[in-house]
DNA sequence: TTGAAAGCGATACCAT
DNA sequence: ATGGTATCGCTTTCAA
């Protein structure tokens, strides 16, 4: 029970095992498979014979230990199922698998306490970097808790990027990816002006998620731009999901709110908007036109197809990883980057489809 | 730039650290940390303190090395922008992260070198488990493809599930996490058939993979069961996607061919079909039928709502968990399961919506 | 080109 | 209750 080196067909074949079977030493394993060393080619069939034999693979943990190790990025989002954040995990998985890293992808269900121990966990992983996506609540404690975070992962020797969220005030070490929110939504709400609408309904999202903010902003500044009355009656607050979409045009309906357009802060709300039109007997666009933000392919699944505002996920997601990647190595040397981190912003572009029709007339 | 162990502002804070700086000796701090372990209150406070100072964490790769270490599960999955499989991994992360397990996820994007490649890369890092999301090709290497992954992780002390994936024959130390898929599309079909339908064009998906194989034998059997003859032209193989649902239903109107009903796949594809039909001017339901198979988010989203298939998924992905956890718990003493694993098979059953209707009449 | 041995950071056993 | 220390598996000088 208590015999060690001996026998041991149970647990993993470690280094040694391969050492001694293939009659050489450990070091000459080591060498052979990080094969960044010139070995004899007789030494490295031995080696790799054994190693084949014994389905050896090498303890990563060990590994790291010892200094060597896989770079490893960590996705921390809400909630998995969402299609825009998958796409940004995907280009960061892409782009990660790409130069050999790894990547973990955890889900924080929205809850502060969960990304706080998301972010320690990771910590702990000696994570080159930890990907926040989505949009964060605008409370006072947001860049407190993301300058924390920030310095944490720095001295840890990891970095904090922040997707699709604001950027951190101050001298704070964090990168983020962003795209042109605002923009996108002036030129959505432009767009349905344009096309002669005056009464349009929004639904940028919750109140104080800094996306529904930055969408809501935009969409204002256009009506300016056009000269059109604001009317912040038009405006109804809520989650980014299909329900609400659903549940504020059904009411606003009932409610007896005149509108030709609606103005979705997410595709999948806009789709729920649609749904609700049908379902009081209007026709989509006939009667009323919808538009929504994202350009997830849902939109262009649903009847008729969703014009929307194109959001550049994934190649979020690629951006993002590059960044970490430049930085680790370009970080031994020379050229320093301000400890402020960098700030990218991707545009945004509107995609035309079939959703949009010049209001009816009504006089 | 040589000096070790003086200063050291730099990187992350080891034990020792907090050990010299505390005044108390490392296995002290391990044992406040791990909490495993009666602990002066005095001494608890003063490492506490120091942890907090420095921000500490303990490094996980050393502690795994050293024999604790959290349980990690990797999930390796074809697409992460798969709405099906975003619902199992959301299972099995919700599943792990109640227990305080970790888990990774790894996309193949089909390719089985990658797949091969991330299992070997999840053996490194000594996970718990190893699941493999989604139907997989009938090729004759499959079995002895799996097989073989299985007696590797078994042999480095993890384990393989498979989910939504045909068993393993044999004796082999594996998991299967299923659903009856053939029984789904068997109800459904025959909810079509009961309604009247007699030409139906059927969508099963690719003709190698096992779900799409699955799916159109239960539809061969309903068509039995009804005594209604199967009419093997009627069948369009193709991917589970939006695209291929809406060429074939595109193509087979240009054709000329009959039906009354379309049985897609996933619904995803059903989407296509749908769009396909009102493109060719025919209405959804009182036209032409459509059901799908899986019943995600956007079955419900569509107009009309899609009747289909409910598949658990989220559900499968927190069974599996729990398949592995207990094997891990159970593992150590007594009782000893059938060294061939578990095969779980969960149901399905059809979810009535709005996207079917008897045939119209037509003579 | 190859081998011996000193860590990497944390755990847990053995003393005290 | 606390402290020393061997040990986990691997990488990497330092010698030979």
């Amino acid at each position: 029970m208590s015999q060690r080196k001996t026998s041991g067909d149970v647990g993993r074949a470690t280094i040694r095992d391969v050492a001694e079977r293939a009659g050489v030493s450990v070091a000459s394993v080591s060498r052979v498979l990080s094969g960044n060393y010139p070995v004899s080619e007789e030494l490295r069939r031995r080696v790799m014979k054994v190693v084949g034999d014994l389905d050896y693979v090498t303890n990563a943990h060990a590994r790291s230990l010892a200094g060597g190790g896989t770079p490893t990025v960590a996705i921390l989002i809400n909630n998995i199922t969402g299609a825009a954040f998958a796409h940004v995990a995907k280009g960061v998985e892409g782009a990660a698998t790409l130069r050999g890293w790894l990547s973990l992808v955890g889900t924080t269900g929205d809850d502060p306490e969960r990304e706080l121990a998301l972010v320690n966990l990771m910590r702990q992983q000696g994570v080159a970097a930890v990907v926040l996506l989505g949009g964060a609540y605008d409370v006072d404690e947001y860049q407190l808790r993301m300058a924390r975070f920030a310095r944490s992962l720095d001295a840890a020797g990891s970095h904090l990027v922040l997707v699709g969220r604001p950027p951190l005030e101050g001298d704070v070490p964090a990168t983020t990816v962003d795209y042109d929110n605002e923009g996108g939504a002036y030129a959505m709400a432009s767009h349905l002006l344009s096309a002669g609408h005056r009464r349009v309904l929004l639904l940028p999202g919750h109140a104080e998620l800094t996306t529904a903010q930055g969408r809501l902003r935009g969409a204002q500044r256009a009506f300016e731009a056009y000269g059109v009355p604001f009317d912040p009656g038009m405006v109804r607050h809520g989650p980014y999901d299909y329900e609400h979409g659903y549940e504020a045009v059904e009411e606003s309906l009932k409610g007896g709110v005149d509108f030709t357009a609606v103005l979705a802060g997410t595709d999948v709300v806009a789709a729920g908007a649609m749904q609700a039109l049908r379902a009081g007997g209007l026709r989509v666009p006939d009667d009323v036109s919808i538009v929504g933000y994202d350009d997830i392919p849902l939109a262009s699944q649903l009847t008729p197809q969703l014009t929307t505002v194109h959001v550049p996920y994934e190649e979020m997601g690629r951006v993002a990883l590059r960044a970490v990647a430049d930085r680790r190595e370009g970080g031994g040397t020379g050229r320093r980057r301000g400890s402020d981190g960098d700030h990218l912003v991707l545009g945004t572009h509107v995609v035309v489809r079939n959703s949009v029709r010049p209001p009816a007339r009504r006089d």
